[in-house]
RNA sequence: GCCGGGGUGGCGAAAUGGUAAACGCAGGGGACUUAAAAUCCCCCGGGCUUCGGCCCUUGUGGGUUCAAAUCCCACCCCCGGCACCA
């Protein structure tokens, strides 16, 4: 059922006009000599959906509204707006579906398309759909493989076999991101270790920069924290032990660390190698040999499943061979145990089980010594440990070094002892790893590779790109670890393009992330078929001026964009280094308390809504819920409230007179105003509203009659978060032309936020007893005089001992009695 | 365990040191109407009241201040993310 008739204002047929007249005058789109020559311009960005089957639910409008407010809003103060949107459409989702519903994804893509640009354009955002992308278009994976070769030309794609984490379900190989407590983030399947030859971009070398930046950049502290929490810097001490011989004699080998706490060295009872590492052959004892390959092949089976979960107790085997504690001079034994990976550090650590939870658990489990050697305020350094200590104090048991406070002093000493010994120096170490974009699927961009034998890996000469991925029907990944491609045999063969040779193509595709990881770069030069992007249209567009976008990209695509940008930036394609000057994370719409998934029911379904309402009332209803950047749960009902405010503000504006605006009326407008004008570019929407709403009670106030220029500056102020019923309402009252040019924003006048008078609030011992009001300027004297003159503050205070009084002009006046 | 965000009326929330609950939903009463919708007005945290007011109330317990939802200390609970990172 429709509101139609109701006073006159119809959505639906308010909404259809102005998104027939705005597609007709090109309202929101920009032409290629408008983009190459616009003044005052702001690149207005949000991330661009994945288009599935089911169409945008409720959270996806939530986001793109909250970011089309404020694209609208700057808009309307006289930038020129870029607004785009596109459709992030190869990966693992479209992949699945597809395989799922047997319809493939070359058909599925285009009709999701379809269906998401339908619904898009229905919620009236200012998208410009003259520059859109869909990144399985070959016009952009084209340029995606460009990137690849600027990345394989400047020596930042590597070719490496690698453990990597394979997706028995899935069939695939994962990126650590994509597998959470050792399990598959898409079908929760354990998964396995495997190696394979992949390609990896290597953003380690960029590690240092991506985080100093993050000082610089104007994000969402979360988010910041986020990335730096994932870079995961953190500084200490490169060691080295010297292996012994089977007679306790020295040998050349050395077991490389890296400790955090150098400073515990003298506490370290054992040492522990990853079970992968590649010396435990060599330190492996003959007697002891059986049951460590046996450690060693059980690990291997179920590594990355097993092993990064929780509360698991410790294993782990003795190869009989030992080491020297340079700082002890004590010959400690070698272990092997899956709790320490090879992936961290160098895949080998020393033991301090007296200071450290881990090696306190293995120590124990294993009856292997735990000596204390740092003592906290109320211990001495016989004080037996109950568990491990990692708090602050001073060093005993640790030699000359006794009575050093343990962590800045003593970590010092210690370190540069052993530095002079030649036996470590200090080390930074990152959790950070290099990107493996290497995928053994087919919906996704071929890598651009051609394997010679005699030429080796070469890139596809840029003439060559796009490498097309061809239609192929039997796209089913299989558990052979080749890529589907792999099958086609009369597409991967090919010629060398250096010797001419018979070679092979690269059968893997490039991981999603990098689709997403360069497309606001793409999006204003879209009229260019020639280049990736324009160099003057890209210096003139961006950095991006505001992102906005879910947290969940906290960390894998900002991190990967923000690389991309900087190799690019070093390439000297531009001259911007961070691509995106404000970001902003959005909060999430729950449903029944729970994050809208389709496996849990509750998935809100934006369409209907629109169809009752409108989608004026839908987007002024979704960001008057609550506060944008915190999101909130999504309930029926509520609705009705912005609906009845915009059918107000229609009737107000159909019934308005040409006579002057009254004096307090006009102190509202202005009041209102400036708060909305400050609440806006800080994402303050439902704040916003809630002015809005409450101007345009005062303005119809016991049902009188508004003026136009009371009413005209609250029609622009909806307009971002109405745009349609704005549109209508501003050529209603007689303007001509879209109310989005032209920069009507309204400004306030600050001499007119302010009344005569003032009410003061008056207290007695903090608590208050009466209000009074009193003319602006009034004197302090005066007032105070005022406030005691009330009666029901003369009450408390009479009979009392005044000791102060506080005045906050403008606010109240505390009399402190006793 | 670590990092981030929260905890305020029946509900979504506002207020970031100065009159707690703005704005809205739901609920109750009234005006207009043949009727309904829409619109407008009034009430709406709890308790007491001689109807003037008084007392209590922002997860819990302490503290700082003339004054605390807001700042500090300790603790409890909820949501999101990361997690054997040495």
């Amino acid at each position: 059922m429709a509101h139609e008739e109701t006073d006159g204002y119809s959505p639906s047929q308010v909404e259809e006009k102005w998104q027939r007249l705005w597609e007709e005058r090109g309202t929101n789109t920009h032409t290629r000599d408008e983009l190459e020559n616009a003044e005052d311009t702001f690149y207005n960005l949000m991330m661009f959906p994945y288009p599935s089957a089911e169409g945008l639910h409720v959270g996806n409008i939530y986001a793109f509204t909250g970011a089309d407010v404020h694209g609208r809003y700057q808009r309307l103060t006289g930038k020129t707006v870029f607004e785009p949107i596109g459709f992030d459409a190869f990966g693992i989702h479209s992949e699945n579906f597809a395989l799922k519903q047997g319809v493939h994804p070359m058909d599925l893509i285009p009709s999701n398309v379809r269906n998401f640009t339908r619904q898009l354009r229905r919620v009236g955002g200012m998208f410009d759909w003259r520059h859109t992308v869909d990144t399985t278009d070959a016009s952009y994976y084209k340029w995606t493989q460009w990137i690849f070769l600027q990345l394989f030309d400047a020596g930042l794609a590597e070719r490496k076999e690698a453990p990597v984490n394979w997706c028995p379900s899935c069939m695939t190989v994962l990126a650590n991101e994509q597998v959470i407590a050792g399990a598959c983030e898409r079908c929760e399947t354990a998964v396995e270790q495997r190696r394979i030859a992949q390609w990896f971009f290597k953003i380690t070398e960029y590690t240092q920069r991506l985080l100093e930046n993050l000082e610089q950049i104007d994000w969402s502290d979360s988010t910041r924290k986020a990335q730096s929490n994932w870079i995961g810097r953190s500084e200490g001490a490169a060691l080295r032990f010297p292996i012994l011989g089977a007679e306790g004699n020295a040998t050349d080998g050395t077991i490389d660390v890296f400790t955090t706490r150098p400073d515990t060295i003298f506490g370290a009872t054992y040492m522990v190698l990853a079970p992968e590492h590649p010396l435990v052959d060599q330190v492996t004892d003959d007697g002891y040999a059986a049951p460590v390959f046996a450690y060693r092949e059980e690990a291997a089976r179920q590594d990355m499943v097993a092993r990064k979960i929780e509360d698991k107790t410790k294993t782990g085997v003795f190869t009989g061979g030992h080491c020297l504690n340079p700082a002890t001079g004590e010959a400690i034994p070698i272990w092997i145990a899956d709790y320490v990976l090879m992936e961290y550090g160098t895949g080998a650590i020393m033991a301090v089980p007296g200071h450290d939870e881990r090696d306190f658990e293995f120590a124990t489990e294993f009856d292997l010594p735990i000596v204390r050697v740092v003592a906290g305020s109320d211990d001495d350094a016989d004080t037996p440990l109950a568990e491990a200590y990692s708090g602050e104090g001073r060093l005993v048991n640790s030699g000359d070094f006794d009575g050093l406070p343990a962590k800045p002093d003593g970590l010092r000493a210690i370190t540069s002892w052993l530095s002079e010994k030649g036996l470590g120096e200090p080390q930074v170490n990152y959790r950070l790893h290099d990107w493996c974009i290497s995928r053994q699927r087919y919906w996704g961009p071929p890598i651009p590779v051609i394997y010679c034998e005699t030429c080796g890996p070469v890139g596809v000469p840029e003439e060559d790109l796009p490498v097309v991925l061809p239609r192929v029907e039997d796209f089913k990944p299989d558990d052979s670890g080749i890529s589907p491609l792999a099958r086609v045999e009369e597409w991967y063969k090919t010629v060398c393009p250096q010797c001419g040779a018979d070679a092979r193509r690269e059968t893997d595709v490039s991981d999603t992330f990098l689709d997403s990881g360069w497309y606001f770069l793409r999006y204003p030069s879209t009229d260019f078929d020639d280049r990736a992007f324009d160099h003057d249209i890209t210096s003139r567009w961006l950095p991006v001026d505001t992102y906005i976008g879910g947290n969940e990209h906290a960390v894998l695509h900002l991190m990967y964009a923000r690389f991309l940008t900087m190799v690019l930036h070093d390439l000297g394609k531009f001259d911007f280094e961070e691509p995106f000057t404000v970001f902003r994370a959005h909060g999430l719409i729950t449903h029944d308390g729970a994050k809208m998934s389709k496996s849990k029911g509750n998935v809100v379904v934006p369409d209907p809504i629109i169809a009752e309402f409108g989608a004026d009332t839908f987007r002024l209803y979704l960001m008057f819920l609550g506060p944008f950047e915190e999101g909130g749960d999504y309930r029926e009902g509520g609705i009705q409230g912005p609906f009845g405010f915009l059918h107000r503000l229609w009737d107000t504006v159909q019934n308005a007179s040409d006579d002057p605006a009254d004096a307090d009326v006009e102190r509202k407008v202005h009041q209102t105003i400036k708060q909305v004008t400050e609440q806006i570019p800080d994402l303050g929407y439902n704040t916003s509203v809630a002015a809005m709403m409450e101007c345009l009670n005062t303005i119809r106030a016991g049902g009188r009659t508004a003026s136009r220029s009371e009413i005209e500056p609250l029609v622009v102020m909806v307009a971002p978060f109405a745009p349609h019923i704005a549109e209508e309402l501003w050529e209603r009252l007689g303007n001509t032309g879209s109310i989005f040019d032209g920069g009507h924003w309204p400004s306030f006048d600050e001499a007119k936020t302010v009344a005569d008078t003032i009410k003061v609030a008056v207290q007695v011992n903090g608590k208050v007893r009466g209000t009074i009001e009193v003319a602006v300027g009034t004197p302090e004297a005066d007032v105070v005089a005022s406030a005691r003159a009330d009666e029901n503050v003369a009450r408390h205070v009479e009979d009392k001992t005044e000791r102060r009084v506080i005045y906050v002009e403008g606010r109240l006046v505390n009399f402190v009695v006793s």
